[in-house]
DNA sequence: AATGAATGAGTGTTCATTCAT
DNA sequence: AATGAATGAACACTCATTCAT
């Protein structure tokens, strides 16, 4: 017990700090150059330490790509809980909540990595099963939302409700879609019309 | 019969004909394995030519997604020609015309191919460039469609035009998307949420 | 046809010319650093050829060794033929063959691979495997010859055979480690002893 | 004896205790794996002890394999004392201890070790120099027990001796060879040739 | 026009070894 | 004495690209 923390040997918190540091340096890496482009070279040197050591925490980069995803699924989980845990109308706290919505699906950064994990998972079955349990997750969350007390649309059918999040979620997808084609696209002119779309899903047709 | 022989120098119908077998050949691989997972190699037994030929016809490997990329961009025209050459009330046309949209959205392979290109976007300049010159183009027809004598909405600002349009592309993109996060999703389901929408979206607020 | 040979595309001369460039140049680098210390830049130097080229003859260096073990063990055959082709009283012929028997078993170049085999047959199967065929062959074709007319332990029973053999193997296969393990010793010093031996084993006990 | 420095706490007889454990894990190691494919972690691991502590006692991989070796000698020379130790005529002592001679000749285990060390020796002067030694002693010793009171054969020559030592040497030698290229191999069926082979080298011819 | 032999820079990964603790 | 975190050079292998024919 030099410092704070016991420093004898195996530190498991040094371990995990660790491993962040690679998810994040090498999640850094994917965004700017991409899965394929960015070499464990690079990810060694932005994340501080030597390639080879990288491998006493992960198996291989493929091990890293897979790592990131499922710490974004935890990361999305609280976006759901705010909403979840916020009290009113739900119509009204998800128009509140779009302006946010549209901010993180629109920023550059994120939506590049995410493009790289949907255009890997089209060739590596491993990420594709993790994306689409990350989406599974997030459907039922949603459902949960919009078959709740709050919710102006609790009685529709199980296949409209399904509809509407998928359309739902399809728009915020497609978002970051946009910002690579239409970089100059403003925040608030998006606004303008996804809160009339946000209010005709989540109120009966 | 002729056949492969007409030997004698450049047939420059000749050359446009090999080189469409290269652009086919080479879309065919990157939707399969992806840019960075097709080789030159399985792009050039696709086309049925050798690879040291392909550089006859193109610079490099980023040449030819380049030339996907345009040639793409002609097909689409034609799906806005389609719309414009129709009579009757835009809404209606657009609602109609929405079940073939979700086809050509939801189709795995053509997605695959669409979201190759938009990551590689992320890392390769002229990509972006020309994926935004073909949203740009993408635009304005619909810019045109909206502002012209049969929609409902030819009144509205510049700006709010804008975000309906961007709404509306980014609910079709994003249905690329859906089809890899989401497989079992099926187009009735997403056509019984994606048509009221439309009509906000083509409808004054 | 403007030379001898017609030079038009995919020669398959030229292939297998490449091929045992390769094959004699990896036999070379596996003598002198083991296979293991011999690394394909090494090998594709002492080939004359880029190590990338290589692999358009060979799936792997595995394949390779594996490769150089299948032409050894042809080389083998035809010295077993000289035996089967010459007249004369078996006994006689190879006491007269034990001279370049233990020649060849001393050559420590030789000897340095074959022992770079074996070694390698203890952790990989494929190369047990191999070479256990070639053992299974030569002692095969040993069996003909003993069984032969001009054999003078024709009729003794197959395991007895068996022993013969075995220890006839083992004796020139225990030369070439003698080479190793005392650099100094003659053949001649061997021979003393080698044709006694050789006698008790090809005639009645 | 202690080559190292003996350092503050050092307990001798637990370093060599601990030198040993390294030893007898390695040697495990290098059976299973050859000695490129064995690791030090898995060295280290077997050892029960960190890799990096193993380099307080030994100061490379290769030290390893050199103490083994050296220690293997010892072992050999206790058989040795053996023959010695026994009273009667040599020849007969030497067809009753034949039969464990086989057993320790073919016992795979032990073979592969020792393929691997004759291998290492082909790329390893110190590796080689360590063997021919122990060779050289074994010889000697042979030596001794030819010309003594019992042996049959103690008036050869110097040289009709050193062949007579060489091809038994070969024979044992080449039946660890015989048991990687020939597994199914039986004890008995060798012994049916080994025997009459071992008279007729401590007979005179 | 067309080939495929040939290249070489680059890849992810391994592993003996060092060193702060 | 003992650890294991950390390194870095090496490895087998891939692939877009060039070029003699």
């Amino acid at each position: 017990m030099t410092e704070k923390t016991t420093k004898r040997h195996t530190d498991p918190a040094l371990a995990e700090a660790r491993r962040n540091q690679v998810l994040t340096a090498a999640a850094d890496c994917f965004r700017r150059k991409g899965y394929h482009g960015a070499g464990m070279a690079e990810i060694s040197k932005t994340a501080g330490m030597s390639a080879g050591h990288i491998y006493n925490y992960f198996d291989s980069k493929e091990a890293i790509i897979e790592a990131i995803i499922q710490r974004d699924m935890e990361e999305m989980f609280s976006v759901f809980q705010q909403f979840e845990d916020q009290p009113g109308e739900l119509l009204e706290i998800m128009l509140e909540g779009s302006e946010q919505g549209v901010d993180r699906h629109m920023d550059r950064e994120q939506g590049a990595l995410e493009l790289e994990m949907l255009a890997e998972a089209a060739r590596n079955q491993k990420v594709a099963f993790l994306l689409q349990q990350s989406d599974t997750h997030a459907r039922a969350r949603m459902r949960r939302l919009l078959t709740g007390e709050r919710s102006l649309v609790k009685d529709t059918t199980d296949k409209e409700l399904d509809g509407r999040i998928n359309v739902l979620f399809a728009i915020f997808g497609g978002l970051t879609l946009r910002r690579t084609l239409y970089p100059e696209l403003q925040k608030d002119t998006i606004l303008l019309a996804l809160k009339p779309v946000i209010r005709t899903l989540l109120l009966p047709f």
